[in-house]
DNA sequence: ATGGCGCGCGCAGCGCGA
C-alpha cells in the first residue's frame, strides 16, 4: 500500500484555509498533519475539509498551538498529547490510518537559548523521545511528521554563522533532534539527494523568502520498517510564494 | 537580516513565533 504524507505549519488554519484546499486539491496527500492551527474544537472547518474528501481529527485551543491529522481515509485509535507530560498545550496528536501509525507534532519553539521555554523545549523532547521509543517498540510501522523547531545540521541554515548561539540551532537542541534518529527513525528528506539550500520555514521580515534566508525545522521521521518503503521527500516553496502566506512551506514524502 | 512580519485577541497594543 502506497501512501504520501505530508506536514504543513499553517500559522492559523482559519487564515489559510483557502491555501490549505488548494493544496489538498494539487497535491493529493493520503495523510496531511497540520501544526499551529490556532483553533479551538468547536470552531474546526471540519466541513470544508470533508467537502475536501478528507476526514480529520484535531485538538486545538485560541490563539497559539493546535494539531491536526487529516486522511483521505479513517482515523482510528486516536491519542492525544504525550504520555506521563501532562504540560503539553495541543501539540501532539496521534492517530491509525490504514496500516500506518502517525505522529503529528509541534515542537515548542524555545525562544531563546537558557530561557525558561528552553528548558521546556528540552524537557518537552527528552518526554517526546521516551513515547517515540515505546511507540516504535509496539508500532513498527510509524511514521512522525510536524514542525520539530530544530535545523539538525548547519546544511539545514541558510548562514550557520548568523544563527550561532540563536534558537533552533543550538547543540542540545540538535541532540534532542539525534535522539530520535538513534531510537530508529530516519530524516525522511535526507535518505535522498537534494538540492543545497533547501528550507521549510522563513522569516515574514526582510523579504526573507525572496532572498533564501530559511531553516528546515519541518521534518518526517519515519520507523525503519517504513523508510525502507520511502521513495521521495521534498519541500514545496510554492504555497510559500502565494499572497499571506503561511511562513512554513509543506514537506511531503512518498512511501512506495 | 533581526524594529521592520503576521497571527490572535479585541479594539490598542501586546505576546508570541522563528
Amino acid at each position: 500500500m502506497s501512501y504520501r504524507l505530508a506536514t504543513w505549519n499553517v500559522n492559523s488554519l482559519k487564515v489559510r484555509l483557502p491555501h490549505l484546499l488548494d493544496w489538498l486539491a494539487q497535491a493529493q496527500p493520503d495523510v496531511m498533519c497540520l501544526q499551529e492551527t490556532k483553533t479551538e474544537d468547536a470552531n474546526f472547518p471540519l466541513a470544508a475539509i470533508q467537502a475536501a474528501g478528507y476526514q480529520a481529527v484535531f485538538c486545538g485551543q485560541k490563539a497559539y498551538n493546535g494539531v491536526a491529522i487529516l486522511a483521505r481515509s479513517a482515523l482510528t485509535e486516536v491519542a492525544y498529547g504525550i504520555p506521563d507530560f501532562p504540560d503539553d498545550p495541543k501539540r501532539s496528536i496521534a492517530a491509525t490510518v490504514g496500516e500506518l501509525r502517525v505522529v503529528c507534532l509541534y515542537a515548542p519553539n524555545g525562544q531563546a537559548l537558557g530561557s525558561d521555554k528552553y528548558l521546556y523545549k528540552l524537557r518537552w523532547y527528552e518526554a517526546l523521545a521516551a513515547w517515540l521509543k515505546s511507540e516504535l517498540a509496539r508500532r513498527p510501522r510509524l511514521a512522525v511528521l510536524g514542525d520539530l523547531n530544530v535545523a539538525p545540521e548547519d546544511r539545514d541554515v541558510h548562514n550557520p554563522k548568523r544563527w550561532e548561539g540563536l534558537i533552533h540551532v543550538s547543540e542540545p537542541e540538535r541532540a534532542a533532534f539525534r535522539r530520535l534518529l538513534e531510537l530508529g527513525f530516519a530524516d525522511a528528506f535526507r535518505l535522498f539527494a537534494q538540492p543545497e539550500k533547501e528550507f521549510s520555514w522563513w522569516d515574514y521580515r526582510l523579504m526573507a523568502f525572496q532572498r533564501g534566508w530559511g531553516l528546515r525545522i519541518d521534518e518526517i521521521l519515519l520507523s525503519p520498517e517504513l523508510a525502507a518503503q520511502c521513495v521521495a521527500c521534498t519541500i514545496d516553496k510554492a504555497p510559500r510564494a502565494r499572497e499571506r502566506p503561511s511562513d512554513h512551506a509543506p514537506v511531503i514524502a512518498e512511501l512506495g
